[in-house]
DNA sequence: TTCAAATATAAACAATTGTTGACTTAAAAT
DNA sequence: ATTTTAAGTCAACAATTGTTTATATTTGAA
């Protein structure tokens, strides 16, 4: 084992200084500065900025993608599903606070042929979301509903969950963050 | 009436813009060419560009604001509070998409007096939406949860209104939109 | 020991960026 | 008619930025 560990460094030292300043604003020498080396040895383990941004987001991106493609593909029901998506949602945040910050704030940042391809995965990802709700309606779980908005609201409101994460002041309980968000998503604020 | 349009234009140009492009690559260069004019006349209607900046999230984060006191003084129950505040997000969204944008993407990119002063409105505004929250629960109107969560959660969930307007191709109607939101978020998907 | 790969430095580049100062011209108010 | 104000141009600045090239040092394997 043990792959150059000086890349992984590296890259998380990226990471976590783009969370912190954004990707604009974060400068190939304030990487190198925190490694403790001058910005040129950057380009050892990186062939160019937008290439730190391009790896995290598709990387990650892929790992969303693959977690809902195999619940979608169970025989769950589709409320079932729901909570799972929601669940995995949670675990990544969790685990990969710093990545899916990324996601969520920087992919405007990709440049043009990369930011097409990756605009197709959110909008896809968004697809599968809807299909799961339309399941759901037909199997008479969910009420009737306008999909579209259901969907984009359920993403968004998941959407702040690095967020527990990142900011490390609390470290909040998975099981329980689960339980209450998916009591909010299926049954509402109402008693 | 009519109180220098000029100044008006720049920046509703400005505005339009980094929404395009987002705060950090929209150059000043860009804005006034996009005016027809050279950069250095830029700097007749605005002192820098971080103040094209806050005057927009100042602005109408002190609407959001405003909105949410005046609900919060009334002698709604709980849940019609939280349909009215979810109203006027969506007013708001449908009526200056852009600033909300703004709101949304792009606060991170205020420097140090300001940003601070903006936090602090940012966790103000979370804190009354938390309140209206407490006050459901305690109403027995509300179910009892984790209002912490709630409050992100709920939030989270209106934050993307904005791009249901701003980018119009589609230009969807408010009543509906309210409608469906108010649904899923007191009640949630479940039959 | 030798040799190649990994790790690092130093110096410089071309382009971009926010901002300023000195002037000019057109429009409005006195 | 004169003067103030609004609107605009031109040239230049100092700083920052991503990236390259050439070169040196360290390290692990042969």
């Amino acid at each position: 084992m043990k792959v150059s560990t000086r890349r992984e460094d590296f890259l998380q030292t990226s990471l976590e200084l783009i969370h912190e300043k954004g990707f604009k604003a974060t400068t190939m020498r304030d990487i190198a500065e925190r490694m403790g080396f001058d910005v040129s040895n950057s380009y050892n383990y990186i062939k160019s900025k937008q290439d730190i941004l391009e790896l995290f987001l598709f990387r990650t991106s892929a790992e969303f993608h693959n977690t809902m493609d195999n619940i979608l593909a169970c025989s769950y029901t589709a409320d079932e599903k729901l909570k799972q998506v929601i669940s995995a949602h949670i675990q990544v945040a969790a685990k990969k606070p710093f990545e899916v910050a990324l996601m969520v704030n920087e992919w405007r940042n990709l440049s043009e042929p990369k930011y097409n391809e990756y605009v197709a995965l959110r909008n896809l990802y968004e697809k599968k979301m809807a299909k799961l709700l339309r399941e759901g309606v037909q199997q008479g779980v969910f009420k009737e509903m306008d999909v579209k908005i259901a969907t984009a609201l359920i993403l968004s409101s998941i959407r702040w969950l690095y967020d527990a994460y990142a900011n490390t002041k609390k470290a909040m309980n998975p099981i329980e963050l689960e339980r209450q968000i998916v009591g909010l998503v299926l049954e509402g604020v109402l008693k």
